[in-house]
DNA sequence: ATTACATATGAACAGATGTTCATATGTTAA
DNA sequence: TTAACATATGAACATCTGTTCATATGTAAT
């Protein structure tokens, strides 16, 4: 057997083959899963939907969604860090807005799915 | 205080306000977070990717990735509940394949934000 | 400088999640 | 019916994740 945690043998050779070369490389969908593991947490999808609005400060955020400000803070840090949000400081307060065309059009889809 | 779990004052009255109008229902939210959660994990997200290629059998799916049967059973399980997948019985053969355009499409734009 | 306030961050803890292992179910062939 | 095999499922376990709490940082005003 090709793989030790695989108890099943391989059924259809020429199909495996196949799908194999289309596959993008690994690397990449671990990425993909990475990116909707940060659109997969109903806080998270909150803020963006907020933020395909208008933009909007960490505070208001806080108030709007009833979580702490510590963890929409958090939060927008792991959105930042998937480059889905950006930021510009105005005085103490820093307001965050949509950093990609690409977040509402998934939004998007995703709604459509679900209403189906 | 509006909300004992917010540690700040609402700064924007008009912003947020304008906002929580155009937002859709937590269910909803929900709903949505719930179903990028099905996409935000590697193994599902791979086995999405194949059957976009081509409708394939729990067998295959499993020597392709390299995970036990058990576990690509489990994580069918998780997108046949999604609606992302459907199947096929061909006599001890199960067939899968997607169940829907958006799978696609969904998985499109998250490449190219990626590929960015 | 000091105070006030908006935001960020680290540690800790509870709950969710994915895999494995063992086993059950369903189908075919002998 | 029995054996063989493809798939499904439940329980257990280790890991990951999101929130809170406490506190640090950054900015403006007094």
């Amino acid at each position: 057997m090709d793989n030790p945690t695989c108890s099943c043998f391989l059924l259809h050779e020429d199909v495996v083959e196949k799908v194999k070369k289309a596959l993008p490389d690994d690397n990449k969908l671990m990425d993909l899963a990475d990116l909707f593991k940060v659109f997969g947490d109903s806080t998270r999808i909150k803020i963006l939907y907020l933020l395909s609005v208008e933009e909007m400060c960490v505070c208001d955020i806080a108030n709007l969604i009833g979580l702490s400000q510590s963890a929409i803070s958090h939060q927008l840090r792991v959105l930042k860090q998937a480059k889905l949000v950006k930021y510009r400081r105005d005085g103490k307060v820093v307001f965050y807005s949509l950093d990609d065309d690409h977040v509402s059009s998934i939004i998007k889809q995703g709604l459509e799915h679900i209403n189906e």
